[in-house]
DNA sequence: GCTCGTTTCAAACGATTGTTTGAATCATAC
DNA sequence: GTATGATTCAAACAATCGTTTGAAACGAGC
């Protein structure tokens, strides 16, 4: 392909993929047209077809393009993470870093278009849309096994289930945190001033941190049934 | 109206609300048609309009008849709190109780709905249609100031803007722990296994107020340099 | 039984949707 | 300039959608 053929092929595509995916944040997929996208990215009707197939193939790659760059990342932090312990469980701040933190950084790039993109992805991990859900199944395939192995071997006291629990938590905080300014204003009832985009990392990591190192509950309990015994 | 009028007029509305909180919750709310909704209600498809007017206003019903009741709820527990404190400020884990315990506690309710409501309200915090998220801005005007409050007179050295955010992180983190199996079946790789309804509030509760409490990204740092100085 | 208001019914409506089609245009190689 | 494949275009298609319509059925009061 020549030069002037890739430009003008990642031209279009590119357009529709930019458009798609503000518009499946502001709307939804499934309230999100065809024609809504093709207004946004300037190109015909038939071209998304021509260049996708589908509008269900749309969605995917408007995931796709981002999104096994994004797990790429989360594993190439946990594999240095690793290198650097030489074998040793990794600290718990150092998994939520690279599973997290590389998710913050991605949202806070507001100019290539990540921020967009992290906003759509927090909405999309509950999307009831059955193909959405498989697709980000495969995904992260290879992500999750691995992550999972380091929070047990980093919290060798903590149950798996438990684990596996407070991931999801904090998943939840993570998607609401990037994607959630609708809920924020619920809660704010105004849009809180946020200039600095690393300032949401800041804020969010303690608070998972927080929430994964919190004793459970029946600890909390155990915790204090053993301070008498001692007394007694 | 006499009491076959009132069971032949609860039945048929009643019906359809469910089938459509049902569905909402499976399909989402534009995915969700109104033949679904009375293909599994067993009505006829104009007697949605007649009761309801619009697929928009049935969305807001079937939000209403809970989500009123649920705030009112919230609104008793914190008026319970801070009648035991005799104007003292509440101790987080009350206010929290408050807020998160009582729709845990819905949730948990299997049996009266109240399972599948809480599912379609954790995805719909985050709900890109307008009409939804002017509607929830107004069901929540009465709750969310109240517990603002609460908030920042229990947590005098936290800056207010801190703890919404926190509050923010919370709502994602009860969002996903209520609603998100999709979700969490992406983490786990399997279904986790639930058989206790209470056994959501023991595991998210810790986490919620371990993650409220956490120390503030800077405070940790003066922490640090408080100590050696003593020494010095 | 009759009247009247309520509720349900089946069919239809107008609009919208994703997809398809065949032609026109574009770009590249020879 | 010609041929060919790639890309875009406008129109059309079939299906679906929420809503409406007028009639039928139902339920309650007299």
């Amino acid at each position: 392909m020549r030069a002037a053929d890739l430009k003008q092929h990642t031209d279009t595509r590119e357009r529709i993929l930019d458009a798609a995916e503000a518009l499946f944040v502001e709307h939804g997929f499934e309230a999100t047209t065809m024609r809504m996208i093709t207004g946004r990215a300037g190109v015909n009707l038939a071209s998304i077809n021509y260049h996708f197939g589908s509008k269900e193939a749309l969605i995917q790659d408007v995931f796709r393009r981002r999104l096994t760059w994004l797990n790429e990342e989360r594993l190439n932090a946990l594999d240095r993470f690793e290198k650097e312990a030489k074998g040793a469980p990794l600290k718990p701040h150092q998994i939520v870093e690279a599973f997290f933190g590389v998710s913050l950084r991605m949202a806070a790039d507001t100019e290539r278009g990540g921020h967009t993109f992290m906003r759509l992805l927090g909405r999309t991990y509950t999307e009831p849309t059955a193909f959405v859900r498989q697709f980000l199944a495969d995904e992260y395939a290879a992500v999750v096994p691995r992550f999972k192995q380091a929070l047990f071997r980093s919290l060798p006291d903590v149950p798996p289930e438990e684990i596996l629990w407070r991931f999801h938590f904090m998943l939840g905080a993570m998607s609401y945190a990037i994607g959630g300014t609708d809920a924020l204003q619920l809660v704010a009832e105004y849009e809180l001033d946020e200039k600095d985009p690393g300032a949401l990392a800041r804020r969010l990591m303690p608070f998972l941190l927080g929430g994964l190192r919190a004793p459970l509950a029946g600890q909390a309990v155990k915790s204090k049934e053993k301070t008498p015994r001692k007394a007694a």
